[in-house]
DNA sequence: CTGAAAGCGCTAACAA
DNA sequence: TTGTTAGCGCTTTCAG
């Protein structure tokens, strides 16, 4: 194996200079049609491909976009990484990826990042989101927050743009479903406590319950683990007057949930007991679950999340909170209309 | 925002020579305690980073290894997405995505990738694996096929590391299983007709057959993908002597294909039809699918790929092709022993 | 152990 | 349109 050739040696080749090299593979650089075929020529016969670090370095933009992530058992977050890959590879970026690790802390996650001189970093993870947020918008670099928002109360929220669906309206339809079809004792199985995706997707909820007559009868949380929702469904329908009805923060945990209540509980679903998940992720379709769900389309939200840090990376500092409509899918967890 | 301190500024600050920045930067390089303190002292305060793009233009090293992929519909390749990223950060390398799409050929992927320099390539992919392989073998880039083989004739078998399940003997413990069963009408679905996974498993589990003396009644394609893969599952199971068995390529096709068989022909698994899968994918051990299925150990895995990895940057030239044992797990969709 | 100096491969003024 | 020149931020000889 020797060393990959430089520009410098296409240009002796080519017999031009080397800065004809770099024109040529600088779109939109002013070089002669004759020229161009020349330098392309011996570059095709050395196999030559610009060194794209060399070239970060001085043009200060390294076409990377960090991904922060942890939870990829939900098939949610690979459906993005996939999405999100593509989009961005069309748009000449590519996708670094970082594991949110449990012990490793904000800082370290950051400070590889950075080294990395990455033009723009996509949050996708809980975990960290808050401080890693702040940071980097200091530090400039455009953050876009996927799928969550940093700060609910609204009261030290930094200048962060975010990309989520309309979760309180999810949240809405799946009460008003609930309601419609006579369901009366419903609960409520929570994300985590202090993530903004389900606390919006619970509010958008208990608020239409309340505005139609009914209410939030229990509550728990399954820490998006599929283990802890088990365990908190055993613990939700472990009573007398146990719940009819049972919206789940996502379809990760409502499967987990199902499994349950069906085997375990040995529930008739959707007559003893209703089920609306959130997501829509490719399992809610099988066959074996048919978990009717309100639906977050992957697709808009990378593209408005891509959309988002291109406009930051050409100096736009304006932040904005971008909000992706969402619909019920409505399949067998929840009965029929009367 | 102010761009970023270089490591001048930290020298300046600290009143000492840039190299010496450097050095305290560097593991392993010489410098006292004192001036390391100094130094450190100065970056803190000015949040420095060294710059992993301008070290990576000297010292040839990227510490960015490329990870081409194509279906993260498949639950198990976002598990070694995951695994992957956090056994290479902790070796202080970070992963660069590539998601490969049909239609862009193996010669774009590849001039993506080498632009980045990036210092190794694990091939999770497996439409443009054995061009690519090649191609990056040549270019003395270190490259290890993950759950891949370039070619089975080995004809052509360029020196390129592999790290694989040992998928004959999986395919040789489904037959087992089977026939210890009495199961008697056996069909194996296989996932797309050149890859090595599925024909090796397919090999294993045939040869196996014959050992026993019964041997592979019907056979089926799924191109690992679930409409595919149901609609195949309908061709095999329309026909008077149907199958009572059927080992698939992979969990994720042995999913589509139970519900085709219990809600679509209304079969009984396992007493009408036995299933196995191969993976052991988190969604197998789901209550609505109990799949049994042969486990691929993605942490042994990884672990093998990395290690292979670091041992080439290492200049070892020498190609290996790794196998991991894999196990049977033995759930609800073959029928108990009599 | 420390500083000065020479680049890594490339782009971007600036002249011609 | 082209070539020349000066760095991008860093590591790494080489003297001292």
């Amino acid at each position: 194996m020797k060393s990959a050739p430089r520009a410098q040696d296409v240009a002796d080749l080519a017999q031009v200079s080397q800065s004809a090299v770099s024109r040529t593979f600088t779109p939109g650089a002013s070089v002669s049609e004759e020229m161009r075929s020349k330098v392309l020529a011996a570059a095709q016969r050395l196999g030559y491909r610009p060194n794209a670090l060399a070239r970060s370095l001085i043009t200060r933009q390294s076409r990377i976009v960090a991904l922060v992530m942890s939870y990829l058992e939900n098939q949610f977050y690979p459906l993005v990484i996939e999405k999100l890959s593509q989009k961005l590879q069309k748009e000449g970026y590519h996708v670094l990826m970082f594991i949110a690790d449990i012990d490793e802390g904000a800082d370290g996650v950051l400070a590889d990042i950075l080294q990395y001189q990455v033009d723009g970093i996509v949050l996708a993870s809980t975990m960290l989101s808050p401080t890693l947020a702040k940071s980097c918008s200091d530090l400039g670099v455009p953050v876009v927050q996927f799928n969550r928002i940093s700060d609910l109360a609204g009261l030290t929220r930094y200048a962060t743009s975010s990309v989520t669906s309309d979760n309180a309206v999810g949240g809405r339809l799946a009460a008003e479903l609930f309601v419609a079809r006579g369901y009366e004792r419903i609960a409520f199985l929570a994300g985590l406590e202090d993530s903004s995706t389900s606390l919006e997707r619970e509010r958008g909820f208990t608020e239409a319950l309340a505005d139609l007559g009914s209410d939030l009868a229990y509550r728990d949380t399954g820490h998006y683990s599929f283990q802890c929702a088990q365990d908190a469904v055993r613990r939700l329908f472990d009573r007398a007057d146990r719940p009819d009805a049972l919206f789940v923060a996502n379809d990760h945990m409502a499967i987990a949930a199902m499994d349950v209540l069906r085997l375990e509980l040995g529930l008739q679903v959707p007559d003893e007991v209703g089920i609306i998940g959130f997501d829509d992720v490719p399992q809610a379709a099988w066959g074996a679950y048919q978990l009717t769900t309100v639906s977050q389309r992957v697709q808009p939200m990378v593209d408005a999340t891509v959309a988002l840090l291109l406009e930051q990376m050409c100096g736009e500092v304006h932040a904005r909170e971008i909000v992706v409509p969402c619909t019920l899918i409505e399949r067998k967890t929840v009965r029929a209309a009367t």
